[in-house]
DNA sequence: GACCTGCTGCGGCTTG
């Protein structure tokens, strides 16, 4: 395949002395240059997919032409800085510009190439959201002559409100270019490859190239029951400090304020026994300056040993370098987010990914072993959920046409959006109802036969939060003197003289300006960790819940390896299920009925368990759930009434969704724009976004319980 | 008892 490159593409490659093409890199080569396909690379993290899309396109493009030939669009600003030396490198042997256009890009820059516009251009969907509403003749002169677009980490998009903003903004794209636009999507092996198909174009003009090979995984579990304790067990730290104090590693604890806790307290440790100072945290309320620090120090330090406690802002492709050893603290939700945090470790050639799973009590020691267990056998990862009808994302879309062209009469709008990918299961006579509803609220206004924005669009449009459809909560700056540290939300244990963690240190409180919304600390002895209040909405897939429950009732289940506590955990769980009949892990669960209360195991997944609740509420019918455990608790009853009684509320569904949502205003908290939405169609969201009722009346219509009847010893 | 993501244009200021 390299002699389809041309020759300074492959001058390039010779120079980088590379042992030969990568899997994928051959494959894309080859699909590029020969044929006009879309195409979606898949292949694990640190397998050269950007080379494998820009080694070909660069070979292929005429950079003489006037206008921008090939846009970078990427989830994160940080990525964009960080594959813009790599693009920069291979373009220099080509003379073709490259620009960075996201909002902390330089200004010069930008207007530089507005006058000139030429080369490559890499860009956040805000941006070119930003770019068409303000001005559409920029866009027009610099983005209408393109011959590529490439989406890099297009998982990160898919099945996500801004996912669909970005495919819509592909199509508007699209619309000021005669010649056709090839897409190109950068992907991590995902479940379905059907929605990344759908972003990139028309149905059957995309092929996927995909190289299955992972790396070799090796596990430890280990387990550390925390009880009712609301810090991490002293006997975990001390384990986990002896795993990874010699050793590069990122810890991924599932919370920020456990991160802070994990890397205060392992800093501690080290102090205590003369070990290295490198242990860091890194979230999304860590101050930025900070954060490039120790990304900086992991990716450029080769002698060191150091821990960084993070969330998922180090799971996506940010280049830290290499990792010996992953360690997941208690059960990632998903299976693609545990390979991709896996993926991080060993990146050098032959290198097996090490992971060490610690448990804080039995339930999600299970969960984790089922996702490890489910991924070894079935290569098993979530299929991607998706809303056939983003009402409240088209109504976004269509208040940013508006803007885009000015004016336009309301059927010119109407069919922008219906002949929209993105919106192609909407119908027309829906998009009529909601734009006529934008009439009546005054978020447009109809005049001399043309439709404007009204005096409430402008409200909205006008404010630069329009460019993004993702809602984001408020946060106090924290500072020491003038530097500033991170920020934090602001809760009732946020006062004055109380001790915060933050950035790997302790911190006390010595002012609170709220009108500045600024927080002023200085350096303390010993502290809590913060509390960062969670909307709660990580969601498990049911394949996993079914895993679990074959881990706890199959005989001779083959187990990854499992420290003694670790096992003697499972052993425990399991043996509270030893005398449940369960033959069928799709339909048989188990009912544990005992005086005045009784459980029932669902083992469903998040939303499917939230549905069933949904039900049983509606069915006047009392009980807590607990989602890790999928247990739900009745009083003492009759379950096949209970089930009965849910199934009936389906027949009059609507009516108490309405009241559902009526009722409860934090229903459509998930859409930042949907309240603006007709109510009908505010409903409809509801019931598609956050439930799954065909889902849960399917399960229960066939559930068949499996009782066992627990009388108090005499 | 999750996590993460981004941001125009303009006026007026300081600094090299």
């Amino acid at each position: 395949m390299f002699e389809l490159l041309s020759e300074p593409i492959r001058r390039y490659v010779r120079e980088q002395h590379w042992d030969g093409l990568r899997p994928i890199q051959s494959a894309s080569i080859q699909k590029v240059m020969q044929s006009e396909d879309n195409l979606i690379l898949a292949s694990r993290t640190a397998s050269g997919k950007t080379e494998a899309a820009f080694l070909p396109i660069l070979s292929r493009v005429d950079f003489s032409e006037a206008g921008v030939q090939v846009l970078y669009i990427s989830p994160l600003i940080a990525l964009i800085n960080d594959q813009f030396f790599r693009v920069e490198e291979l373009c220099k042997h080509l003379d073709v510009p490259v620009t960075k256009w996201h909002g902390e890009a330089s200004q010069t820059l930008k207007n530089r190439l507005v006058k000139d516009p030429r080369g490559v251009v890499l860009i956040t969907p805000e941006s070119i959201e930003a770019m068409l509403v303000n001005s559409e003749y920029k866009a027009k002169g610099l983005f209408s002559n393109l011959k590529f677009i490439v989406i890099d980490e297009i998982h990160a998009f898919l099945g996500t409100d801004r996912g669909k903003q970005l495919q819509s903004l592909i199509f508007r794209l699209r619309q000021l270019n005669k010649g056709n636009v090839r897409v190109i999507g950068l992907s991590a092996t995902i479940g379905s490859f059907d929605q990344a198909k759908d972003m990139a174009g028309p149905e059957n003009t995309t092929k996927i190239l995909l190289d299955p090979n992972g790396k070799e995984i090796e596990t430890d579990f280990k387990y550390f029951e925390q009880g009712n304790l609301s810090e991490l067990p002293l006997a975990l730290i001390k384990d986990l400090y002896l795993n990874v104090c010699n050793n590069k590693v990122l810890v991924f604890p599932n919370a920020r304020g456990t991160a802070e806790e994990v890397a205060v307290k392992l800093h501690r440790l080290s102090e205590k026994v003369g070990g290295h100072p490198h242990y860091y945290s890194h979230h999304s309320c860590v101050n930025k300056e900070w954060r490039e620090y120790i990304e900086e120090f992991a990716k450029n330090n080769e002698r060191f040993p150091f821990t960084i406690a993070c969330t998922s802002t180090l799971e996506l492709g940010i280049d830290i370098g290499s990792v010996d050893k992953v360690v997941q603290i208690n059960a990632t939700h998903s299976i693609a987010g545990l390979i991709q945090r896996i993926g991080r470790s060993g990146r050098r050639n032959n290198e097996t990914s090490k992971l060490s799973l610690y448990a804080t009590d039995p339930w999600n020691l299970l969960q984790g072993l089922a996702c490890m267990t489910l991924f070894k056998r079935e290569k098993f990862v979530e299929p991607i959920e998706y809303t056939e009808k983003p009402y409240d994302i088209l109504l976004h879309q269509a208040l940013a046409l508006i803007r885009q062209f000015s004016e336009c009469t309301q059927d010119e709008l109407i069919h922008k959006l219906s002949v929209n990918a993105a919106f192609k299961h909407i119908t027309v006579d829906e998009i009529k109802e909601i734009v006529q509803h934008l009439q009546q609220t005054d978020m447009l206004e109809f005049i001399g036969g043309k439709l404007i924005i009204g005096v409430e669009g402008e409200k909205i449009t006008n404010s630069k939060d329009f460019f993004s459809v993702f809602q984001t909560e408020t946060y106090f700056r924290v500072q020491v003197q003038d530097k500033p540290i991170g920020e934090i939300p602001l809760t009732h244990f946020t006062t004055v003289d109380q001790n915060i963690l933050l950035a790997a240190k302790i911190w006390k409180i010595i002012d609170i300006d709220i009108p500045a919304k600024k927080i002023t600390v200085i350096p303390a002895m010993d502290g809590k960790k913060p509390v960062f209040a969670g909307s709660g909405s990580g969601e498990v897939h049911p394949r996993i819940r079914r895993e679990m429950l074959k881990l706890l009732i199959e005989d001779n289940v083959e187990m990854p390896p499992l420290s003694d506590d670790a096992k003697e955990a499972i052993r425990q769980l399991r043996l509270e299920f030893e005398y449940y009949k369960i033959e069928d892990f799709e339909v048989d669960r188990p009912l544990k009925v005992q005086v005045k209360e009784m459980f029932w195991y669902s083992f469903q997944g998040t939303r499917i368990n939230s549905t069933l609740s949904f039900l049983f509420k509606a069915a006047g019918i009392d009980h807590e759930w607990w989602d890790v455990e999928s247990k739900f608790r009745f009083a003492t009853g009759n379950f096949e009434l209970i089930v009965q009684q849910a199934m009936k509320v389906y027949d009059d569904l609507d009516s108490h969704l309405v009241k559902k949502v009526l009722n409860d205003p934090t229903e459509l908290s998930f859409s930042k724009f949907g309240h603006h939405l007709p109510f009908k169609y505010q409903v409809l969201l509801v019931k598609d976004k956050r439930y799954d009722f065909a889902g849960a009346m399917d399960f229960l219509s066939t559930v068949n319980i499996s009782q066992v009847n627990v009388l108090p010893q005499p």
